[in-house]
DNA sequence: CGAGGTACCTGACAGC
DNA sequence: TGCTGTCAGGTACCTC
């Protein structure tokens, strides 16, 4: 279930396979996924570059339109063609076989015999076709929370400082664990990351934000940034159908602390075992020992 | 403002 | 085997 990692993962592949592609057709298999402007209008346009606000992806094209993509839960972007790195580990089955298959929902087709195929087994991602010059006012985007790591292709400028984090948390009522997934108060932590920094940082995720010590937000501040920063190296989590561009899966789901762990032991050595309760309408894994 | 529920959608899996 | 029910979750939208 793509997050921050998982979409940066999918943003830095595509930026590779995508340079210099032009787009030359485009098959739109689902159109309710399009909900504004119209794919046809990027054929003859060349990528310009891959963008990513939060969770959510940005293709620039060099007629001045972009594309708006939120992947949700099970939307994938595959690429073949002559940009594919050599040594690929293409998973066929996380794909869903063939392609395009079954759940594929657009086909661009690019010069040079490219192709990027948009796969969404549940259907709940979408895109958007806007001016480049409006994206940043998409309504999204513009609410957008500071995003916790500085990196390329992210509004860095305004990223997550340990002062912005302690001012967020320290404000509000909310459970800690709802907070860190608001995507107007962080931007880009999902329910994945949001159990593991929670249990990095010792912190029940029922508390109020605001009864957390400073020194609590310093670890919880620190843990967040670490669980992403994992995530990232690992090129993402693969909980369900999750591959990075070209087709590949990605690790951190064999370094879950506590996240779909329900039962398990506590990765820490209290001898506990990893509870599941149902918070903020997700299911929610913690150490009732090392969280306080 | 916060909390809680539902909708969207399909596949996986448990239980009978 | 095959049915039924439940669960999974990012976000928008709704009500209280």
């Amino acid at each position: 279930m793509p997050e921050l990692p998982e979409v940066e993962t999918i943003r830095m592949g595509l930026a590779q396979a995508l340079a210099g592609h032009i787009v030359e057709n485009v098959d739109l298999r689902l159109k309710k996924i399009v909900l504004e402007g119209n794919l046809e209008d990027l054929v003859g346009s060349e990528v310009t570059g891959v963008r990513r606000f939060g969770k959510v992806l940005v293709i620039d094209f060099s007629n001045n339109l972009s594309i708006l993509v939120h992947v949700k839960l099970t939307g994938q972007f595959v690429y073949l063609g002559p940009n594919r790195p050599s040594g690929v580990n293409f998973s066929s089955k996380l794909v869903g076989g063939n392609l395009p298959g079954k759940h594929t929902h657009v086909i661009f087709r690019l010069d040079k015999n490219g192709r990027l195929y948009y796969n969404d087994i549940r259907q709940f991602g979408w895109l958007r076709v806007i001016l480049t010059e409006k994206v940043e006012e998409f309504k999204f985007i513009s609410e957008l929370g500071p995003e916790p790591l500085a990196l390329e292709g992210a509004k860095s400028a305004d990223f997550l400082t340990l002062e912005k984090f302690k001012n967020i948390v320290s404000k509000s009522k909310t459970k800690i664990k709802v907070l860190l997934m608001n995507q107007t108060k962080i931007g880009g932590v999902g329910n994945i990351y949001a159990n593991d920094a929670l249990f990095l940082a010792g912190v029940d995720p029922r508390r109020p934000a605001n009864s957390i010590s400073q020194s609590e937000q310093s670890r919880l501040y620190d843990a967040v940034l670490e669980v992403l920063s994992r995530g990232l190296k690992h090129g993402g989590a693969t909980e369900l159908n999750f591959v990075n561009a070209f087709g590949e899966p990605g690790g951190y789901q064999k370094y879950f602390l506590v996240y779909s762990q329900e039962g398990e032991s506590c990765p820490g050595k209290c001898g506990g075992k990893i509870e599941k309760i149902w918070l903020g309408g997700r299911g929610t894994y913690f150490c009732s020992v090392c969280q306080r």
